[in-house]
DNA sequence: TTTGCATACCTAAGAATCTTATACATAAGT
DNA sequence: ACTTATGTATAAGATTCTTAGGTATGCAAA
């Protein structure tokens, strides 16, 4: 997809849903772990994720740990309570939004 | 959904898609026909239709008929060739996006 | 009759989310 | 010495939307 216009979006749910699955993650391990499920189909840009886990952060959903691993600075996030209940929140409403674009876009019904 | 950020960059594919089922529309009918098949769920703003539909256009995706019904003002759109070839790409990368998308968010896999 | 709703078009300001480009720094390979 | 991988970050610009307005006709209800 090379990150088409639908991805728009879609980031917020892609990390809390990495991280419900995770415990916690870094920065960069995330933008790997994308590619790699995706088998490169979908690359995280940094100038996108950074400034997003910044913000999910600032809203509570996340906590941010420090470490430090082989003279390299790491930051830890891992979901909050609230954090949590957003990712089932981000989940349903992709599903949702899944099944009314098929709606919309089945020759069947429309 | 009442427009959830999933939304963004689906626009596009939604209106070439009913163009592509209903042979010619005007942007009012779009609106109802969008809310209408999706049972009130997704609302498109004029806000956004219109400035899109004039986008799709301005590309040669779209051509224009203006008409006259109750003394009111319809603009018709209808899908150009290349219209109709964007129409089967945008549906592809929207398959392509919700496959993806599900390999990133089914559990069994990541 | 005038008030409101449906129909029908449009644009402008601002918000949100992304890309692209750049910056800094360490480690390891060529 | 140079490049690639690891790891973080921000700033400028593009895109796409929401919100809020504007214009106008037709019809029904108060």
């Amino acid at each position: 997809m090379s990150n088409s216009k639908l991805y728009k979006g879609s980031l917020n749910t892609i990390i809390l849903k990495l991280l419900n699955q995770h415990d916690k993650m870094y920065g960069y391990e995330i933008t790997q772990k994308v590619k790699a499920l995706t088998k490169g189909e979908l690359n995280i840009t940094e100038g996108a994720l950074y400034p997003a886990l910044h913000k999910l952060e600032a809203e509570g959903l996340l906590d941010v740990e420090i470490a430090k691993v082989d003279n390299r600075l790491r930051k830890y996030y891992k979901l909050t309570e609230s954090g949590t209940k957003e990712t089932v929140n981000k989940l349903e409403e992709l599903a949702e939004y899944i099944k009314t674009m098929q709606a919309l876009v089945s020759p069947k019904l429309a």
